[in-house]
RNA sequence: GAGCCAUUAGCUCAGUUGGAAGAGCACCUGACUUUUAAUCAGGGUGUCCCAGGUUCGAGCCCUGGAUGGCUCACCA
């Protein structure tokens, strides 16, 4: 935007503030008392009509008409006409009106009437300017379309789509009826420290930024995972945090480099109680929003009616790609399975990885319907509890819906010499070269060594859980400000 | 990170075979005291994303770059 020439029409609102100014009209006025807002007046016109309200709202429409003039008011509740008469203003406020531009932000008081065509209208007795607007708006009809200046410039796609504004207060519903369910279940939002000196908890490259006063790096978290479980360790029971994580990787209509997570701890719990949890939990939210459990995601119906059918990943892999890993116990054996398969592996991949691998290819785009897939291979899942009657897998879960991973839940790790061993595991892929690889976390594992109970855990994507209940194609279209390059 | 596509007035968009830069809304002037995409008469406000190149001549063709979108890769 080039803010250095003055455009013309810009320019000529300039002049317009100064004429105010000149007739000694403020035009950034103090606040409007308001009677009504626009919705409540055209809702209960019978209550109101012929009686004196107060509105206040942006102009967002302006039909002159010599000696009076309509335009409509738009206001967090909707839009409502104002008529404005100079017989009713008098010559030196109706020369004001004239003044007024699309924009505008103006308060007005006057009586509620029906125009001839039925159109439910405030004729204004007096109107204040409460700011002036410097800028012209998009065109009226149709609205702002540009997707880049949509992001760049939400405030005006905020202004210009009121849909827009509507999926933002979805999003702030669900939210707080996800934290009201917690909540109400006793569980305590808890805060923990969104810079970390090592991050962990998930594999992710982190972003890094610098203290100065102790002249130290640290990293913006990629997961909320360590801090919360130390503190199961300290005592807490049910604890969650719901807050933005950081991850420093590419961007796309699923991925933003900072987002929304949630997750739910909880001790001598098991991967079944966060099942449970979990079906439930979003099964209430969506019944609390939209007063069903049956939603449509982007030309699917879905049905979140618990309880949700629960695979194995090897069943799942059996049933969607045919493929049986059962009898393949060893590394090579793995690799026999899906020797005709194109999938990036090599010489190093172990079995669960290659089982992971498969299931990611071949599995989840079949997962429309909410569904739990269990025990995912001990390799990808390096905080998860190991099963008993096969440490090969562990016992963790995730949810999908609409073929997107939606919950990641396992029973916790709590056994400090098996988690020190899988750190020192994630250590060598580091080394490796590998930059998601977990770190090192000295202080989590001095901390499983005081004692963790067992306990279950769960990570769900707000954002992508908000896309769902709002059928939004992109992640961008549920954060109000997603990152852009400058320009 | 790769491929494809887009970028023209404040906004939404046309722009033919390479031959004088267009429309609607907005804006400006005038008319109009119940309109509603108000109407009527008049007015075009521009770094055609940027930088090179080809050409007598480039919004259009070529090369490079920027930003964005989509798909893929990585991830949640």
């Amino acid at each position: 935007m080039s803010e250095e020439s003055i455009h013309e029409l810009i320019q000529r609102r300039h002049e317009k503030l100064e004429e105010f100014r000149q007739r000694g009209v403020e035009p950034y006025g103090e606040k409007y008392q308001v009677s009504h807002r626009a919705q409540e007046i055209t809702e209960n016109f019978e209550e109101v009509e012929g009686k004196e309200v107060k509105v206040s709202g942006r102009i967002m429409t302006m039909r002159r008409h010599g000696k009076a003039g309509f335009a409509n008011l738009q206001d967090e509740s909707g839009q409502i006409q104002i008529y404005a008469r100079l017989d009713d203003l008098g010559e030196e406020s109706f020369e004001c009106y004239k003044l007024l531009d699309i924009g505008d932000i103006i308060g007005v008081r006057g009586k509620v009437f029906k125009t001839r065509k039925g159109e439910i209208t405030v004729s204004t007795e007096d109107f204040n300017l409460l700011a002036k607007s410097l800028r012209p708006l998009p065109e009226k009809w149709h609205g702002l379309r540009d997707i880049e200046l949509r992001y760049r410039q939400r405030y005006l796609d905020l202004i210009m789509n009121p849909e827009v504004k509507e999926v933002f207060i979805l999003r702030s519903r669900i939210i707080q009826a996800m934290r009201n369910y917690l909540n109400e279940k006793g569980y305590l939002e808890v805060e923990t420290p969104m810079m970390h000196g090592v991050t962990g908890g998930a594999n992710a490259r982190p972003f890094k930024t610098y203290h100065n006063a102790l002249d130290m790096d640290l990293y913006l978290r990629i997961a909320t995972e360590l801090h919360l479980k130390r503190l199961l360790v300290g005592g807490y029971g049910k604890i969650y945090e719901l807050a933005k994580v950081f991850r420093n990787e590419g961007i796309s209509t699923r991925h933003n480099p900072e987002f929304t997570s949630v997750e739910v701890y909880e001790a001598n719990a098991d991967y079944y109680d966060m099942m449970a949890l979990t079906e439930d939990m979003i099964s209430v939210i969506c019944q609390d929003v939209f007063g069903s459990l049956n939603i449509t995601y982007q030309g699917k119906e879905l049905d979140l009616t618990p309880p949700w059918p629960r695979l194995t990943m090897l069943e799942a892999i059996k049933k969607y790609a045919n493929l049986d890993f059962t009898g393949a116990k060893r590394d090579e054996e793995a690799r026999e399975v899906v020797k005709d398969l194109k999938l990036n592996i090599d010489k190093n991949t172990t079995r669960g990885e290659i089982i992971n691998l498969v299931f990611e290819e071949y599995v989840e785009k079949h997962l429309d319907q909410p569904v739990f897939i269990l025990d995912y291979p001990i390799e990808v899942s390096p905080l998860a509890k190991s099963k008993k009657d096969d440490p090969a897998f562990t016992y963790r879960f995730e949810a999908f819906l609409a073929s997107s991973e939606i919950a990641n839940a396992f029973t916790e790790l709590n056994d400090p010499l098996d988690q020190k061993e899988r750190f020192l595991k994630q250590a060598e892929k580091r080394a490796a070269g590998d930059e998601e690889a977990h770190m090192m976390d000295d202080d989590f594992i001095a901390s499983l060594e005081y004692g963790m109970p067992p306990a279950g855990g769960l990570g769900i994507g707000i954002d992508r859980l908000i896309m769902l209940f709002t059928d939004a194609p992109s992640i961008r279209d549920v954060i109000l400000f997603p990152t852009l390059r400058p320009r």
